[in-house]
DNA sequence: CTTGACTTCGTACCATGGTACGGACCTTAG
DNA sequence: CTAAGGTCCGTACCATGGTACGAAGTCAAG
């Protein structure tokens, strides 16, 4: 079976069923064709997308980014140019998120090896490496809860 | 001048004044001391706080693990086992965003290599790299829109 | 053909992360 | 002292990203 009910590709995706209609009026995932009685019928690849859009949200992209990076994805081989540097932007804005999380991650670990001594610990290496930065950075949109705070699922 | 008035702290961190009592709401900005009249006296360290936060969140932390981060970084050598472990636990899941993000700068630069040769570019590799992994991550929350998309600010 | 689970649509509601507003008080330059 | 502008507090409001609900139609098994 190549066509999954919204039932069914909600389970597979990990999301609810609601939100499957919420993406589609917001134009991140496509209108599926629909039977006679209004039954959507998704391709699996509807699971990927989903699950992308998902991860993306986590990594700080708000769904009107995400929408963007799958616009990108679209374009045949139309307007290459300014798919070009749309994506050329993007690439810089990932970098950066990448660069400042690498400087979360190396003051977290310094607290961690800073904790082993059982030292005193009076500073704070967690914002000493972004301190300041700003990046000057993509200001962007919300990202939102998924259900509650359950870490480690 | 070392004390800041809130709409000093403001300006200098980039946002805006209700920012600042709703940070001090939400207890990620320590209350700071206050004279006689009410006035709030920040230290000039809170301009560093706040745009840790405010990156944090790009980065895709919601407020409460913001919070989290940074009481870590606020534990002096108490508890020291505890503050560990939750560091670990962080330090992975930052991790876990650092590849992810990797993937998607993968998938990009793949799309404006392909995009430099005007192939037909059918194939999309986007969601490719990221196609179905999810993680496991950490469900994180919401974080949230600055004012619309301006860049640079 | 019935029954129950699933789907559809529309609309209402919710939490997060702010932003705006109004009235009162404080501060400071003139 | 006085006026302009900053600050305070409380509360209301807004956008994003969903979630929930009810009424009605659909599908699949028996």
């Amino acid at each position: 079976m190549n066509n999954l009910k919204s039932g069914e590709l909600a389970k597979r995706a990990g999301v609810n069923v609601e939100t499957l209609r919420f993406y589609e009026r917001k134009g991140l995932l496509p209108k599926p064709p629909q039977r006679a009685s209004g039954y959507r019928e998704y391709p699996t690849e509807s699971i990927a997308l989903i699950r992308f859009i998902k991860r993306a949200q986590e990594l700080g992209f708000s769904l009107a980014e995400v929408r963007e990076l799958l616009a990108l994805r679209v374009q045949p081989g139309t307007a290459c140019v300014e798919v070009r540097e749309r994506a050329e932007h993007k690439i810089l804005d990932v970098r950066q998120k990448i660069a400042d999380l690498k400087a979360i991650e190396r003051a977290l670990t310094k607290l961690t090896v800073t904790c082993t001594g059982s030292g005193p610990l009076s500073e704070c290496p967690i914002l000493e490496n972004l301190d300041g930065e700003l990046t000057s950075g993509p200001k962007r949109s919300g990202a939102r809860n998924v259900k509650g705070e359950s870490h480690g699922g």
